[in-house]
DNA sequence: TTTACAGTCAAGTAATCTATTGATTGAAGT
DNA sequence: ACTTCAATCAATAGATTACTTGACTGTAAA
């Protein structure tokens, strides 16, 4: 049953791999990338059992993926670091170019907001820069305190049909929510065009900002508990 | 039972975390890395049963990391693009920064070769370019000859001994093989530095100078069987 | 101290994954 | 047609994983 120094470190990179290897351990880490959070609020975001959400994040700890600290009687976990957001995003591209079923997945649900292309990071950027467009954060109000990007106004998309008196009308939105597969820039930029505005989404969200080393900002005082 | 469009995206993504998380599987991709190569010559190489190898190369198509093609009765499988070494250098990053486990493990058994740093493939170049050094493929012949390092010499790591005299003594020698944690590459540098020469090793293998676009030689005529 | 709550642990069942065995398919050669 | 060989398929037993339930630990507040 021994094995050479090659398979048992191969055996880790399995055991990391494994740990991956579910949806809702993928979505625990896809909420994790917004910033650090308690095990209810991530059990009732996922839609599990607090003790199952507990569990899967402790395969996420011993693959070294999150990390955790106690603060009282809360214990909050995060990404092990910016890596992790690499890795899904090495993951995520993986997926896309070579399975054909996401592909079928993605035309069945999302074609219609798809229709117009996304916005790159360096695109956004030129466009703000020059004073262009609107960067929208449809995220909960929370998960927008916790870090977002630099003159980004937050609308949670609940709330957009309110409050589009705050958007100017006259220039373009850029949206973005949690990652490429979060549903809420897709929802607001569909709701924003059938407003007549000029809407497009960012091409990912705002972890992969994050881990590509652009600036973040952060409102002080934010509390990491607490559902807007 | 259902579930929303995101679900189902993810549970794809994670189905293709779950094809990395054997390291069986892990071990057959390292080899097809070196090139394309038929299912026996894979079982033989990694130490399984044809079956259980023809059954691990099934999961890993159905995830869409590998593909494969007929050529009269062989089955030739591949990688399904360079993404995929990508992919594994992503996730052997991830272990290796966060898992002591593999750091322990690498201290164990690599610790003596290791003291020398490794070269970057960049320091490489320029010192080829400016002819300081040889470059050393240990790999054996066949996947030598299905694409190397411009410029390197092959010389199979249980061969190196009797073949010493084609090394020039007075130029230090970098030496790869198939990835990180392909143990010939160690091996050959305590073996040349245990001859009294100079002797460093690739950061890491071939798959990866090729996933990063650098310039790969191939032998004209080269047979995708056969074991050297 | 007692109570309350966040989170973990332990145990059990159902489902899934792994590796082996032997049968089967598909292409070549006789 | 028959044989041969590469590879896959099918069936199985044993191991691992997922989720639930209920008990337990640690901290804070009454």
């Amino acid at each position: 049953m021994s094995m050479g120094p090659k398979q048992a470190i191969l055996a880790e990179f399995a055991g990391v791999a494994r740990a991956l290897g579910h949806a809702h351990r993928l979505e625990l880490l896809e909420h994790l990338g917004q910033g650090e959070r308690g095990v209810d609020a991530l059990a009732v975001r996922v839609g599990l059992s607090l003790a199952n959400a507990s569990q899967h994040l402790q395969q996420l700890r011993r693959a070294g993926l999150v990390a955790n600290r106690r603060d009282g009687k809360f214990i909050y976990y995060r990404l092990a670091d910016d890596g992790v957001t690499d890795l899904l995003t090495a993951l995520r591209h993986q997926a896309e170019r070579n399975l054909a079923e996401v592909d079928r997945i993605r035309r069945g649900y999302f074609a219609e907001c798809d229709s117009f292309e996304p916005v790159s990071r360096e695109e956004l950027l030129e466009r703000v820069e020059a004073g262009l467009v609107t960067v929208l954060d449809v995220r909960p109000q929370d998960e927008f305190g916790q870090g977002h990007l630099p003159g980004a106004i937050n609308i949670p998309l609940g709330e957009l049909q309110d409050r589009l008196a705050e958007l100017d009308p006259d220039r373009e939105v850029i949206a973005y929510c949690r990652g490429a597969y979060c549903v809420f820039a897709f929802e607001a930029v569909a709701a924003l065009r059938a407003q007549g505005r000029k809407a497009r989404r960012l091409v990912d969200g705002f972890p992969e900002w994050k881990a590509a080393g652009l600036p973040v900002s952060i409102e002080s005082g934010f509390r990491p508990e607490g559902i807007a």
